[in-house]
DNA sequence: CATCGTTCTAAACAATTGATTGAATCGGTC
DNA sequence: GACCGATTCAATCAATTGTTTAGAACGATG
C-alpha cells in the first residue's frame, strides 16, 4: 500500500510536492514553455518523480488543472453568496460581487492563472473544468437573470449573461496589458470593492434596476463582505 | 542591394512569406509550442531561412507580432469610424460596433489570434503594439467617454471604459470556453449585429442615455454599416 | 568570362527536451 | 534477519530543439 501521509508530515508528500510545483510553473510559463525539470527542481523531486507519479507530463498537466479548478472552486460565488430565498437582484449582485473578488484576489493566485490559461486555450483538461466548474457557474448566472424583472428572450439572455461575466473576468485576463496601457499604480489604484461597486451598478442600470433601491450616487464604501 | 521584389512576382518573397507561416503557427501553437522548422516547412524555405533574414527565432517573432498588429491596425474602429464632428453618443455607437464587428470577423484572423496571444501574457513585442495599437485606441475611448452627459471622475471613466472592452473582447477572448459551456450552434447564432446591437444598448442603458432616441424596444435589425 | 554581394541549401552543431532504465533505499510483515 | 512492495535515485535514452556552418545557385556589374 501507498504510505499515504503520516500524520507528523511537515513536507507535503512528493506527489502533493509534484502538483504544487506543476501548477506554479504551468502557470507562468504555459505547457510548452515548462519542463519537466523545472518543475521536478522546485518540487524537489527526481526526474523519473513525474513519470512515475503521473505517467508523462501531459497527464501531470491534466491533474494539476484539475486540483487547480477543484481549489479554485471554493471560492466562487455559486454556494457561499447565493442564499436561495433571496431576491434575484441581491443574488445577482452577490454573484458579481463574489466573481470580482475571486478574480481580484484569489485565494490561491497560481491555480487561477493555471486555470484562466487553459480556458483561454483549451485543451486536454479543459472538458472536465467547464463541466465541473465553469457550465454551473454561467447556468447559475442565467437562472438567476432569467427571474429579474425585464424578462428577455433566449439570445439575449446568453448576451447579458456574457456582459456580466465579460465585466468581472477584464480584470484578471486584461490586467497585464491594462497596466501596460494606463501604467500599473492606475490600476492597483482601483481596489477590488471600487470595481465591484461599479460592475454592479453597471449592470443593474443596463438592466433597468438602477437607482430604485441602491445606494444614491456615490462615496459610499459599505463593504460587508469579504472579511 | 536587396532584390525588394520584381513587379510580376506571383508567389511572395521568402521574407513575406516566413512572416506569413510564423503568423499562423505562433498564433495556433503560442512562442514555445511553435519550431522554427514547422514554420520554415509552411513557408517552403530552409531552416536556416529564419536566421539569415532575421537572426532568430525570437526576433521573427517580433516581426510577426509587429505586422500583425499592423494589419489588424486597419479595420479598427479608431480611424474609420469615429466622425470627429458627431456627438460623442453616435461616436461611441460607431466604436462599439467597429470594434465588436472587428472582434467577430477580422479581416486577418491568425493576425488577430496571434495579437490577442501576445496580448493574454505580454512579451518582448506587446510594448511596440500597446503604444501604436492599443493604448490610442484606448485614450480615443476614454475621450468619447469623457465628452458624454453623466460625467465621471478619472477611475470611473477607467472602469467604465473597461467595461465596454471588455464587452467587446469577450467574445474573441472566451469564444472558445463559451462554446464548450453552450454548444457551439448555439454561440454561432449570435451574429455580430446581433451582438453589437446588444452591447450598444446595454452600455448606453448603463450610462443613463438608454431609450432616449434609440430604437425603441427590440426587432430592428436595421443594420447599416458592414456592406 | 570573372567577380561580387545576395540568397538559398544541405548538413551538422551543441543543448535541451520528455521518457526510461536498473539499482538503491525505505518501511513494514513474516 | 529475510523478504516484499513502494518509492527514489543517478544515469542514460532517442528525439527534437534553436542555431550555425560552408558551399552552391543566382543575378548584376565590371
Amino acid at each position: 500500500m501507498v504510505a499515504e501521509n503520516s500524520e507528523s508530515e511537515l513536507v507535503p508528500d512528493a506527489k502533493q510536492r509534484l502538483l504544487d510545483a506543476a501548477e506554479e510553473i504551468f502557470a507562468d510559463y504555459g505547457y510548452e514553455g515548462a519542463s519537466v525539470r523545472q518543475i521536478c527542481e522546485r518540487a524537489k523531486v527526481n526526474i523519473a518523480g513525474v513519470n512515475y507519479h503521473f505517467g508523462d507530463k501531459e497527464n501531470l498537466y491534466v491533474e494539476a488543472v484539475k486540483r487547480a479548478h477543484m481549489c479554485s472552486a471554493r471560492d466562487m460565488p455559486i454556494e457561499n453568496l447565493a442564499s436561495p430565498g433571496a431576491s434575484p437582484l441581491v443574488r445577482l449582485e452577490g454573484f458579481i460581487r463574489g466573481m470580482v473578488a475571486s478574480m481580484h484576489a484569489p485565494a490561491r493566485p497560481s491555480a487561477m492563472k493555471l486555470m484562466m490559461r487553459e480556458m483561454a486555450h483549451p485543451g486536454k483538461a479543459a472538458g472536465t473544468v467547464v463541466d465541473e466548474f465553469i457550465r454551473p457557474l454561467a447556468f447559475h448566472l442565467r437562472e438567476i437573470l432569467r427571474e429579474l424583472p425585464p424578462h428577455l428572450d433566449e439570445p439575449r439572455l446568453l448576451m447579458t449573461g456574457f456582459s456580466v461575466i465579460a465585466q468581472c473576468l477584464y480584470y484578471r485576463q486584461n490586467r497585464p496589458v491594462s497596466e501596460l496601457i494606463f501604467g500599473r499604480e492606475h490600476m492597483e489604484a482601483l481596489t477590488a470593492d471600487m470595481v465591484a461597486d461599479h460592475v454592479v451598478r453597471f449592470t443593474l442600470t443596463a438592466l433597468g434596476l438602477g437607482q430604485s433601491k441602491r445606494h444614491a450616487d456615490d462615496a459610499d464604501g459599505g463593504a460587508d463582505q469579504r472579511g
